[in-house]
DNA sequence: TAGATTGTTAATCGATTAACAATC
DNA sequence: TAGATTGTTAATCGATTAACAATC
C-alpha cells in the first residue's frame, strides 16, 4: 500500500522532519488552505526550500505543480502513510513511574500510530492499576507477556540501573525495537533497533547554543 | 577556569555525545579503573575510535598517553566542566501537568547543572502546590516572575495550543533558551536558542529503522 | 505571455572514517 | 625494544544548499 520507495536509504534527517511537516500541513488545512509551496513551508519552519522539496519528493505520490505548489490534502495523506500513522502498531511500556505515566498521557501516542497494550512495573503498589486505559502488569511477566501479545516495540522508562535488564527481557520476549528513556547505553543484538531519548544530550546542545549566543553579544 | 576553546565551532554531534561519555566514564571509575583507551570507549558505545579521540580532544585539558590511554578522572572533570555541570543554572518550567511533573522528578536535572526555581501553570488546582520541591505559580505571572528571578532558560511542557504564547511570555521575561516539549514549531527571535524535543520525530526514526531491519530479513 | 514554482544536477559544507607517523 | 595507542592529515561519505532548465 502506498509507494514502495527503498526505505533503507531515506536519511534519518528527512524522516525526522516528516512529523513537523505533517503538523504544519494540518494547521494550514484547518485554516482552509488547499495548496502550499515549498517556499512557504521552508520559510515558516526555518528550512531550505530545496530541502523541503527533496523531502516531499521522498514521500509524495503526487508531484507538485509549478506556480501552484502542492495539494495539502495529498501531502497529509502521503505523510500519514509514510509514517505508518494510518495503521496502528502495538507497543509495551516498562516502567509506570512518573515518566512512564506521563508518556502514556502525553499527546497520546495513538496519534502517532502507536498503541500501548500493556505496562510493566515491579512496584506492588502499581501492579494491577491502570493509567490512561493501560493496565500495569508485574515486571516479572514482561518477556512472557510480550511474547504472547506478539509485540515488537518496547518503551523503557525505568531508572537507569534497571534498564539493561529490562531491555534483555524485552528482547527475549521478541521485541525488535526499543525506545529508551533511561539515561544509559544499552547493549543489544544488531537485529534490534534502538532510539535513545537522551535528555542530557538535548540539554547540553541547548545550553551550548545559549552560550554561543550570549558570547556573540559581548 | 577550564579551557577556553571556541565553543562556537564544536559540532552539535560532538556535544551530544559528551553526556554518554560522561556516564560511561563514571561507570568505569566506579568499577575501580583508572585509565581507558579510546578504542575501549568506542567499542562499548558503538562509536569509531578516531571519533572518540577527536571528541575528547575538544574538551580534554590533559592529553592521552600512547599505550596507556586517558586518565578517567581527568576526563570526567573536563566533561563536567565542559557541560557546565559544576555550576548550576536556573531555569523555569511552564506546565505542571503529567509531563512537566515527570520532568521535574525524572533523573533530577540538578545532575545536569539545571536548577528549576519555579513552575507555572494556569490550572487553579495546581497553583500553589509543590512538586519535587518546585512551587507552582500562576501562569499569568510568568514573564514578570521570570524577569525578577533573572532566569535565562525556560522549559515548555504545555499542550501544543498554548506553547507559542508561553514561549512569547518567556521571551518577554528575558529567557534566552527554550527547551520545548510541546509538539509545535515555535516562532522566536534569533537571539533565543531553542531545542525541540520532538517525540513524534524520534518515534518515526525508530519505526523506520525497525521497518528496515524487518525488511532485510525476508 | 510572464513569472512563480517545480524537480534535478552540480557545488558546498560538515562530519565520519581511514591511513599513518609519533611516542610512551 | 616492540607494540599498543595517541593525535593529525587526507579521503570518504552524507546531507544541505546553490544554480538552472522545465513548466503550469
Amino acid at each position: 500500500m502506498g509507494n514502495n520507495k527503498e526505505i533503507a536509504n531515506i536519511s534519518r534527517a528527512t524522516i525526522g522532519r516528516m512529523p513537523s511537516y505533517l503538523r504544519f500541513l494540518k494547521e494550514k488545512e484547518l485554516a482552509g488552505e488547499r495548496t502550499i509551496s515549498s517556499t512557504a513551508i521552508a520559510e515558516e519552519l526555518n528550512l531550505n526550500a530545496v530541502q523541503v522539496r527533496k523531502d516531499l519528493a521522498v514521500i509524495s505520490s503526487v508531484a507538485g505543480k509549478p506556480k501552484l505548489g502542492f495539494e495539502i490534502a495529498d501531502l497529509i495523506a502521503d505523510i500519514n502513510c509514510f509514517l505508518g500513522y494510518d495503521n496502528v502498531t502495538d507497543a509495551v511500556l516498562v516502567g509506570a513511574g512518573g515518566l512512564g505515566r506521563a508518556l502514556v498521557g502525553y499527546g497520546g501516542f495513538k496519534n502517532y500510530g502507536l498503541n500501548i497494550v500493556a505496562a510493566f512495573d515491579s512496584s506492588p503498589e502499581l501492579i494491577g492499576k491502570s493509567f490512561g486505559g493501560v493496565q500495569v502488569f508485574d515486571a516479572a511477566e514482561t518477556s512472557r507477556l510480550v511474547r504472547r501479545l506478539n509485540v515488537l516495540i518496547g518503551i523503557i522508562a525505568v531508572p537507569k540501573e534497571a534498564a539493561q535488564q529490562v531491555a534483555d527481557e524485552l528482547v527475549e520476549g521478541g521485541v525488535r525495537a526499543i525506545w529508551n528513556f533511561a539515561p544509559t547505553h544499552l547493549v543489544l543484538p544488531q537485529k534490534v533497533a534502538v532510539k535513545n531519548e537522551d535528555m542530557a544530550a538535548s540539554l547540553a546542545i541547548l545550553s551550548k547554543r545559549l552560550a554561543v549566543i550570549l558570547n556573540s553579544e559581548k
